[in-house]
DNA sequence: CTCTTGGCGCACTAAATGGTTACTTTCCGA
DNA sequence: TCGGAAAGTAACCATTTAGTGCGCCAAGAG
């Protein structure tokens, strides 16, 4: 007796299989919520639709999740978590100042280009105005460790007489964000003003050196 | 004969008091569905809070634009040649090319400052992958004088030896707008994740010096 | 083998929303 | 002065949407 009838193909590895694994269907309406989320922001997003793509009952989403703004809220959360956590592994104590701020430059023109889903979900969050980032505690956690890393790197490179004294970590943060992030946002409009397809690989590259090149100008001593 | 009733007090200029007005009242929409979509983007804005707060009639919106969309692209295309028609009365040709190019960067920040709606706009038509502008004509005429201007600019600035050569102008301008552009649409998640507030007055002469010094150094000689 | 927990699915609702029909009121030129 | 065109209104409609009530049944515990 005994005998799994459902459990002869597909599904060898630790976890046997099951009809129902409540992790891996929260973790398909995560994934499923942050592509719909990203397309259509949080107003233009369908919990229907979340439900659908993620082979899910919509039933579920409120059963995990509470409502559609306590879905919004943990995939923010999880962007927010998954950028910081990405950041920290660039291991940027362990270069020279000047080759880390490439790095890391490079890093986030880099992330941003593969997770598109970030942005728009973080302009999302700021057309409401951060209230689901406001109730996250884990956030400032990790954000704190991200602006002591950048502050780290500065004084390392002045101590080393190659970056100048008086950058504000803060503010370099910021225009490191600001000049791939606007770039990406905005580049259906910005093709459109510009008359040039921002998506170009040419125009990516160009892109990436000009903001090395911005960045480098702006700490050097 | 012909003594308007109406007008005893109030309105005495050009146009007599009607109290059937169409200019008035698309006027009136405009302005209403430009803070309606500016605070919840296409999506989140409602057509009747629009209705209510030009105090017209639901009606009337379809009846001068057509549809909620055919209002989006006409108060986007709108708020694109205000911020154009702004650039050029900087008339920064009659100026010596750093001066020019510091108000430039002024400019930039205080128009994004004093009007928030464009921002949000912009975002909005960026979440729509531009569906809206590029259906529009004027855009391409006024945003081609924009990049000439900061063009001619550059050049003047070469041949009077205070700038390097070499600086891409759209480049330039893409960066010029996303140091002040980024910090202002992530204003309300920036003041949590750097844990300050961004639009204390301090922070924002902070940042823009920043900015000025920014773009300096990055076109310098 | 039983029992309890909780993952899961169907069918439903109350409210909101973009858009419209049918109508009245005002204006202006002939 | 009068008739048509345009401005303006109110009630209405078809759909869509976030959110639920309720019951079924898989599966681990004892």
């Amino acid at each position: 007796m005994h005998v799994d009838v459902i459990s002869d193909v597909e599904e060898a590895p630790t976890k046997r299989s099951r009809t129902r694994d409540a992790e891996a269907t929260k973790a398909r309406i995560l994934d499923a919520a942050k592509k719909e989320f990203a397309r259509n922001g949080l107003g233009g997003a369908r919990v229907d639709v979340i439900a659908e793509k993620a082979s899910a009952n919509k039933r579920m989403i409120y059963h995990y999740f509470e409502s559609k703004e306590g879905l919004f809220q943990t995939v923010l959360e999880n962007a927010y978590v998954d950028i910081r956590a990405a950041e920290q592994k660039l291991n940027l104590d362990h270069l020279d100042p000047a080759t880390a701020l490439e790095r890391l430059v490079r890093f986030t023109w880099e992330y941003y280009l593969k997770n598109p889903e970030f942005i728009t979900l973080v302009n999302s969050e700021n057309l409401h105005r951060a209230k689901h980032l406001k109730k996250s505690e884990v956030i400032k956690v990790v954000s704190r460790k991200f602006v002591n890393m950048v502050g780290d790197l500065l004084e390392r490179g002045v101590a080393a007489g190659v970056f100048r004294r008086g950058v504000d970590p803060v503010q370099l943060n910021i225009t490191i964000a600001a000049i791939g992030y606007y770039y990406l946002t905005n580049r259906f409009t910005g093709s459109i003003v510009f008359e040039r397809d921002l998506m170009a690989k040419d125009a990516l590259d160009e892109r990436l050196r000009f903001n090395l090149d911005t960045v480098l100008r702006l700490v050097r001593a």
